[in-house]
DNA sequence: GTAACCCGTAAACCTCAGTTGATGGCCTTG
DNA sequence: CAAGGCCATCAACTGAGGTTTACGGGTTAC
């Protein structure tokens, strides 16, 4: 088992999770075979209130999409929320890194520098990070590391 | 089959347009056999090159969440790309961008360029402008519409 | 040439996701 | 009390998710 950290949230307690906080009228919480049965009516897709029991307590812990989007689309909340947690984060910085560069308006500047020669680039480039390195002091480069 | 719209796009058209926007080098696709490989490799979580293709040619069409997982974490999606088609068509849209500027090597130019002021961001748009000029002749000039 | 390799494709195969059936506890209602 | 329904829990089973093995075509190396 390499380095990368497992969700710190199991789908087990993410749904647990859900089954406490949405409930029917109010009152007590959903039983297993009232989803199961719901699932199977609203949505067309064959589950049964045991394996939904299974995924709760963890016994079960690696369903198909199709079973977790059937939850996920019961109790109201995008599939994601069983899914996403530090690691998917973590990619969708680099997501937000492209909004951030479109939020500077540098966006035109990268578009423009790909659109030329690899030798007129490297220049740019050396241009570029002499600026940077005048505006950004030495003390402040110094926490760089992601 | 109740109300509920499915989605519009397969899991397998979904994976097989990373496989043709997320390249190694800038070049050939990867082989279902370099991603079974690497996610192996980078993951430590078991997959078969075989089921990868199956996936991606629709043969198989519900996958586990470890293998869903696994895959958009090695193509650096989120899950949600694979489940949700609104955020599916955001990334999308997001990925093209951001392969060009990586095919162009320009990424690093744009980074330090977004953490400079702007009015030094002006300037070296300038001077980014000046040099497209430069390469890009009058006539080709006018045909920057796309 | 041919040997070695990587690749997509296919079918046979095996493991585990998911079901079925059963048990017992906790409520009601008669 | 017994009868009946709803529930969580368990063990045993089924079948689909996932793998293994193998074949043929394409490419590079000797």
């Amino acid at each position: 088992m390499p380095g990368h950290e497992r969700d710190a949230f199991s789908i087990a307690e993410k749904l647990d999770r859900l089954f406490q906080q949405i409930r029917p009228s109010g009152q007590a919480e959903f039983s297993s075979m009232a989803v199961a049965e719901a699932i199977r009516a609203q949505q067309g897709i064959s589950i049964s209130h045991t394996y939904i029991w299974q995924l709760r307590t963890g016994r079960r812990t690696n369903p198909t999409v199709q079973h977790l989007t059937a939850l996920a689309l019961f109790f109201g909340v995008p599939v994601a929320y069983f899914l996403d947690d530090a690691e998917a984060r973590k990619i969708n910085d680099q997501l937000e890194l492209l909004r951030t560069l479109r939020d500077a308006q540098v966006t035109e500047i990268a578009l423009r520098a790909a659109d030329v020669s690899a030798s007129s680039r490297e220049a740019i480039g050396e241009i570029v990070r002499k600026v940077w390195e005048l505006e950004n002091p030495a003390e402040r480069r110094r926490q760089q590391d992601d």
